[in-house]
Formats: structure tokens, C-alpha cells, sequence
RNA sequence: CGGGGCGUAGCGCAGCCUGGUAGCGCAUCUGGUUUGGGACCAGAGGGUCGUAGGUUCAAAUCCUACCGCCCCGACCA
């Protein structure tokens, strides 16, 4: 990709309108622009990134045994009159009437629906578990939406749908989840911690919410330090093993300003290790057992009986997880971003000088472009005759973990090769193209 | 929804108090000189001043209503 021909509106300083910096630099980059309050249009920049998170969710899900669906935004109300929930939901739901007066709504979440799926087609206990997902938009009408992507009523969210026989099997898928969640964030390169949770108006008995620190969050937060060294890596997907990961995150205190009691957290937790600080949540994970089952009438056969599904729900904000990647990595004093490859919208940047009179710089960029694409490496090049140090500032703020430097008389063998945050060296672009490589395996 | 603020060119702002027909910086376009941490010179284009009504010879400016956006609070998978 040549940076002059991309759809990539810069500005070189920052919309009045925004407060915190994963806004402010949304805004900056022209990653995504406001529609109207709380609602957004994803400009390139902003929508790869947003797809690649989503990738990265979704192999994550895949791996654990949940199958990809695809629900639609707008929902009847018949199933939410079902459940109860078109009642108790409030004014946070989106209602809206089609033109023959029917009440239909713009999905907020989607447990009824997936029910509704479920009760139509599955009868039989041996066909337990199922865990089904879908990424779809979500619409939810925030009294104040702020912070641009970070709390907004239109936003993208992966939601996935656990049914099992019985309590035990359901913990289980549960805790399949619990471990995706914490591999997914892994990826991302975020410290997530797991925190038990209040269950708010979805109900049940089981939850856990997935916290990254960061100072602009919404949440306030009280942990154990030694929560961020539990290792996950070596578990496996069977039920003990799974109980046991639980377990050792839960040996921690960690819990959210809403659970706070100062005299248990002294108690259990040593000063030295205390943690008092701020964060977002990223992820949210219910138990539920019948509670949409039952009123609903999902239920499968067993020995000549009938079982209502014990269900759970699990959630990942995939658009607030592009503004959570620029909290976490976005150092706002000096003007410095670097996103984790695995999610850059680009790997490698090339940034060339330019002259009308000297084409050198730009042909050599060009073959450095060539000979990177070719190797799938994913690059934008600076193509423009903006001054040098303007564009070093520029690709600073864009935040592209590698840059390739080419300035006025290019070395034929050698390429100044940065990786943000760390100096340049000269090196072969096979050299270099090997390190992105190394650095992209995730 | 309670309290506060704002709406003037793509972005950041001035002008409003004291009414006289819109300006600055950045960005964009042309030409030239530059180029390693946000250059310089010369020229050009771009605005129904959020919308509607009112006062007035005359409204970005004063008055009224509405709309939109931001912040604090309440709210919040």
C-alpha cells in the first residue's frame, strides 16, 4: 500500500471532542469517525486492526470447540416477551416498529434468540454440548455514551452460547472459555485478569469479568499482584485440568469497586502485594443454568425425561478492544504508539525522502515494498514529499511495530530497520525480514 | 434525566461583550527551495457562521425556540 493513495485521514492535531487517548488518536489517525453520538463508522485503519482482533477471536473460540453462527441485528419481540426480558430490559433496548406496527429491536445481546435456535433443533442430550458464537453489531442506547469507542451504543461484540445436560457439564464449557478468553488476551498481548463478577441484568450465579489495567478505565479495581504471574499455558481442555486454572487464578483477590471490603482485602491479601488501580473490561462471562431454558422450553431428552439446558454466556468486546490496545500501548507524552504485530493494520512501515530531482530513495522503497509483500509481510510506504522528520512523526502516531528507513542515498546491500521503542540498525532485508517474521508467530 | 459548556472552512481556534456583510494557524491545490524528529517562499481554492423565527436600514454578533455535540453526575454485560 502507498500512503498516498490510502484512505488514511491524518490530522495533525487532535479533535477538540475527544478526552481520552484511545479517542484522540482514533480521531487523529482517521481510524474511525463519528456518525452521530455514540455511533461510528470504522475507517480503514481502524477496521483492520478491528478484523484482526476478530480473527484472533474467533480462532481462539474455534479451538475450543464452538462452532460460528451468524445472527441477525434485529430481533422480534415475541421471544424477549418470552423470556421476560422485554419488560425488565429497559430503556437501554433499542425498540423499534416496522411498518405493519410490529414491535422488533435492534439486538442488544443475544440469549433468546440463540435459544429459540437451539429449542428448534436439538432434542437429544447426545448432541450436549454445544457451544455456538457469533460477532455481530450490537445495539445498546447508552443514557450517555462516551469516550468514543470505549462506551457506545453501536458496537462489536463477539457473544458465544454454552448448553449443557447438567450443572457439572456446564462448568465445564464454562471453563472452556474461561481459557479462551485468557489465550485470546494473551495474543492481544493484554494482562487481562479474570475478577469475579456481579451478574447485572443477565442473571445467574457464575461470572467473571476480564479486566486489562489501564489508568483511563472505567472500572476501578483491587488485586493481588501475584494474580499477573499465573501461567496458562500448559492446560488443556478436559475438566480437571480446567478446574484447576480456575482455581489458581480465584486463590487471588481481584475484585471491582462494586465488591470491595477493604478489612477482607487487608486480610487475605499481603500489603506488598496490593493493587489498587484502574481498569477496562474487555470481557464478561456468565453462568445461568435455566434461567432463559426454562421459560423458553429448550430442553432435551433423556431416559424418557426432560431436561431444561443449562446455559451460559460469554462476551468479548471486540471494537472496545481496538481503544483498549491504544490505552494500553499508546504513550500520549511522547507522542508514541506501537500495536502488538499480531493486530497492527500494518507490519512494516517504509518510510522514504522524497525529491522531485532524486528518485532514488522511493525506487529503493519500492523493492523493499515488492520483496516484503511478496513474503506476506503487510506494508504502507510513505510515498509523499512531506519533509523526512514529518514523516518519522507521523509513522510515530500510527503506531506500526517496524519501519524501514530510507533516507537520501540508500546503502544497496543494508536497510535501517527500527522496530518502535528501540534504535535503528543497519542490517540485509532478508535480516530484517526474518526478524518480523519471528516476531509475527503468535 | 439533573448540572455545566460548546456549535464560525477538513482539524484547531479568533471575531460576539460594544450589530456594518468573515479572519488566523494547520491541512488541501500550483510553482520553487528544502528534508534524520511536525520546513521555507510565492500564489490559489474552500464557509447558507448548527436550524428556524424575531428585532433592526443592517445580524456570526441581540432575542426566542428547536437540533446537535462535549464534560460532571445518575446509569452501565
Amino acid at each position: 500500500m502507498f500512503l498516498s493513495k490510502s484512505f488514511i485521514p491524518l490530522l495533525k492535531n487532535y479533535p477538540s471532542e475527544a478526552k481520552i487517548k484511545s479517542h484522540k488518536l482514533m480521531l487523529r489517525l482517521g481510524m474511525i469517525k463519528q456518525s452521530s453520538a455514540g455511533i461510528y463508522s470504522w475507517l480503514p485503519l481502524g477496521f483492520k486492526v478491528m478484523k484482526k482482533i476478530e480473527q484472533i477471536v474467533r480462532e481462539e473460540q474455534n479451538k475450543i470447540g464452538a462452532q460460528e453462527i451468524l445472527m441477525p441485528t434485529i430481533q422480534s419481540s415475541e421471544i424477549w416477551k418470552e423470556s421476560g426480558r422485554y419488560e425488565d430490559y429497559g430503556e437501554e433496548m433499542l425498540r423499534i416498529k416496522d411498518r405493519q406496527n410490529r414491535e422488533i429491536l435492534y439486538g442488544p445481546t443475544n440469549e433468546e434468540l440463540v435459544t429459540d435456535i437451539f429449542r428448534n433443533s436439538i432434542k437429544s442430550y447426545k448432541s450436549l454440548p454445544q457451544l455456538l458464537y457469533h460477532i455481530q453489531w450490537k445495539f445498546r442506547d447508552e443514557l450517555r455514551p462516551r469516550f468514543g469507542i470505549m462506551r457506545c451504543r453501536e458496537f462489536f461484540m463477539k457473544d458465544a452460547y454454552s448448553f449443557d445436560l447438567n450443572d457439572d457439564d456446564a462448568e465445564f464449557s464454562y471453563n472452556k472459555f474461561f481459557l479462551s478468553y485468557l489465550k485470546t488476551f494473551k495474543r492481544l498481548e493484554l494482562s487481562a485478569i479474570p475478577m469475579t463478577a456481579e451478574t447485572g441484568p443477565i442473571g445467574g450465579s457464575l461470572s467473571h469479568e476480564f479486566i486489562i489495567l489501564a489508568e483511563t478505565g472505567e472500572s476501578k479495581i483491587y488485586t493481588d499482584k501475584r494474580i499477573f504471574e499465573v501461567n496458562h499455558d500448559n492446560y488443556k481442555l478436559d475438566k480437571e485440568s480446567l478446574k484447576k486454572l480456575r482455581l489458581k487464578y480465584e486463590q487471588f483477590y481481584a475484585v471491582t469497586d462494586e465488591k470491595i471490603d477493604n478489612k477482607e482485602f487487608n486480610n487475605k491479601v499481603d500489603k506488598k502485594n496490593q493493587l489498587e488501580t484502574k481498569g477496562i473490561e474487555v470481557g464478561h462471562i456468565f453462568y445461568f443454568g435455566d434461567k432463559y431454558s426454562k421459560p423458553m422450553n429448550a430442553a432435551v431428552d433423556k431416559d424418557g425425561k426432560k431436561f431444561f439446558v443449562k446455559m451460559g454466556s460469554y462476551g468479548i468486546g471486540v471494537s472496545r478492544l481496538v481503544g483498549a490496545l491504544i490505552e494500553a500501548n499508546f504513550d500520549e507524552k511522547n507522542e508514541v504508539m506501537k500495536w502488538p504485530v499480531s493486530v497492527s493494520p500494518f507490519e512494516c512501515a517504509i518510510i522514504c525522502f522524497a525529491s522531485k530531482n532524486d528518485t532514488t530513495s522511493i525506487e529503493m522503497g519500492i523493492k523493499v515494498k515488492n520483496f516484503l509483500e511478496q513474503n506476506n509481510i503487510e506494508t504502507v510506504l510513505d510515498d509523499s514529499d512531506e519533509n523526512f522528520s514529518g514523516k518519522l512523526k507521523k509513522f510515530n502516531l500510527i503506531g506500526i511495530p517496524f519501519q524501514i528507513l530510507i533516507g537520501k542515498n540508500p546503502d544497496k546491500n543494508k536497510v535501517e530497520f527500527k522496530e518502535v521503542g528501540n534504535n535503528s540498525k543497519m542490517i540485509s532485508l532478508e535480516e530484517a525480514l526474518n526478524f518480523i517474521k519471528s516476531k509475527k508467530i503468535n
